[in-house]
This record gives C-alpha cells, sequence and structure tokens, in this order.
DNA sequence: AATAAATTTGGATTGATTCTAAAAACGAAC
DNA sequence: GTTCGTTTTTAGAATCAATCCAAATTTATT
C-alpha cells in the first residue's frame, strides 16, 4: 500500500458524496502535491479490481466512485445534481428470481427531482 | 421531419440492438452516403428531448440509444457483450413507494453472464 | 546490498462527443 | 413558385475524460 494509494482511499472516503476521477485528483494533491493523474486513474482501476470501490457512469461526461460495494441504487436530483444512496430491499433476490444466468452486481440509477427542489419549485411557483 | 431524421429513426428501430452512435452513424451512410456524423449526433439529441428513444450508458465507452422509452432493465453480458431487456414487473410503483420526490425515470443495468455463456463455460470447464 | 516486481510520473494519444460557422433544406405566407 | 425566416445539415476543429507509454522511482524479497 503506497502512500499515493492510501491518500486516494482517503479522500474517496472523506464523504458520501461520490466524487469524478478529477475531484479525487484535485483533494489528493492537497495532500501529495507531486501525485500524477495517472496515479488516480491506476489506483481507481487496481481498487474497482480488487471490489473496494465501484464505479458508477455518470450522469455528466465523467464516471464517479463510490466508496461502498455492496449493492445500493442512486438519485440523481436533475435539478441539483446532487445523488444520494437509497436501498431496494431484497433487489438482488428479486432480479435472480427473473433473471436466468448469473448475476454480477447491478446499477440502478434514478432520475428525479428531489423534495428539496420539489419544495423551491412549488415556492417559485406561487405568482 | 428531413430525410436524415427519418433514416436514423428507421435505424435505431430496425433492431432491438442498442447501437452505439457510430454504429446508427455507419448503417444510415449506406442510406445516405453524405451523412454527417454530427447530424447522427444531433438527432440523437433531438430525439431524446422528445422522448422518441432513451440513452443507455454505457459498459464501454461509448453510449448506447434504445429505440423504447419505455421503462426497463438491461442485462449486460459480461462473457459475451450482448445486451437484452428486461422487466421488473411493477418496478415504477416500487420506486415511488421508496423514494421521497418527483421521480422522471430509471435506469437498471445488470451485469451478468448470460445462460448460453453459463453453458459453454460449463462444457470448457470439463477437464 | 542486489534483484525483481510493482508503482508512479508526465506527456502523448485516443476516441467519443460537442462546438462552430457557413451552406442547404424546409415551411409558411404571399 | 418565389420570398423570407427558421431549422437542419455539414465538415472540420475543439474539447475532455480516460488510456497508454516508457522511463524513473519505490517497494518487496532474498
Amino acid at each position: 500500500m503506497t502512500k499515493q494509494r492510501e491518500a486516494i482511499l482517503r479522500v474517496i472516503r472523506s464523504d458520501k458524496c461520490h466524487y469524478t476521477a478529477e475531484e479525487i485528483f484535485d483533494k489528493v494533491k492537497q495532500i501529495l502535491p507531486g501525485i500524477s493523474r495517472a496515479t488516480v486513474y491506476n489506483n481507481l482501476h487496481v481498487l474497482m479490481r480488487e471490489r473496494v470501490i465501484r464505479r458508477i457512469t455518470g450522469e455528466d461526461a465523467s464516471d464517479r466512485y463510490d466508496s461502498s460495494y455492496v449493492p445500493h441504487g442512486h438519485l440523481y436530483c436533475i435539478a441539483c445534481g446532487r445523488i444520494n444512496d437509497f436501498i431496494v430491499p431484497s433487489f438482488s433476490d428479486t432480479l435472480r428470481g427473473i433473471i436466468d444466468g448469473d448475476i454480477e452486481s447491478y446499477e440502478l440509477k434514478v432520475r428525479y427531482v428531489c423534495p428539496d427542489c420539489v419544495r423551491s419549485a412549488d415556492n417559485a411557483g406561487g405568482d
């Protein structure tokens, strides 16, 4: 475990945000100013292979990384852009009941307007 | 409706495959040899805005496009790369029961080994 | 210390997508 | 069917995340 990999992992785990590679790079640079972008990408791949983190293919251009490998869904607010986690109870079992074949993992992403943004929209529309 | 948009839509609907923009470009070129890549991208955006097609953010580098806007999941076989559709009965209702906020759409992608590939693997391992 | 294996680095490269500005096509009104 | 404003198409340039590369450095092993 190099100090670079340690710093990258600490950043990913520092928040339940789902950072992009670029955001991770920026944050690690504050700890290790000399770090290279390639090192960030290298380690993200290593950590994915080891099933420590998971990639979520982003709503925007760049991918994001999830500090947890436990199956869960993601809520993407189309108004404010924030991403939250959520759980569909026993969803893996549900899938196994429907799907023929060996399931490896799933990615569930819901586009929605979060409660906060729904409220703001309601207020704004009161003319 | 220009002849370009018509041809693009026909290609997307020609198969329940989920083509990439590049694949669509190649196929449309057989009908309209002069078509430009930019026109394909333009029209994919227009058709998405009109909710005629849907983008599925790919397992590989490039996005794919789904000729149906009806909610359903995708099965991605990590062995052969094929993509199949599947339906989780009343899943939209399930999500509405769990999630607070206004749901706009969902994307559900399951990584698995399809029955065909499971069989081939079983046969291959018989030494 | 010596050697082998893994990791880091900066820069170049790739490749999908978006942008741009000019030309062409389209559609409505006359 | 000509005119005018709007939309669409086009080719190529630009962008940008991600990957690749080969050399230098670090880490692990004997």
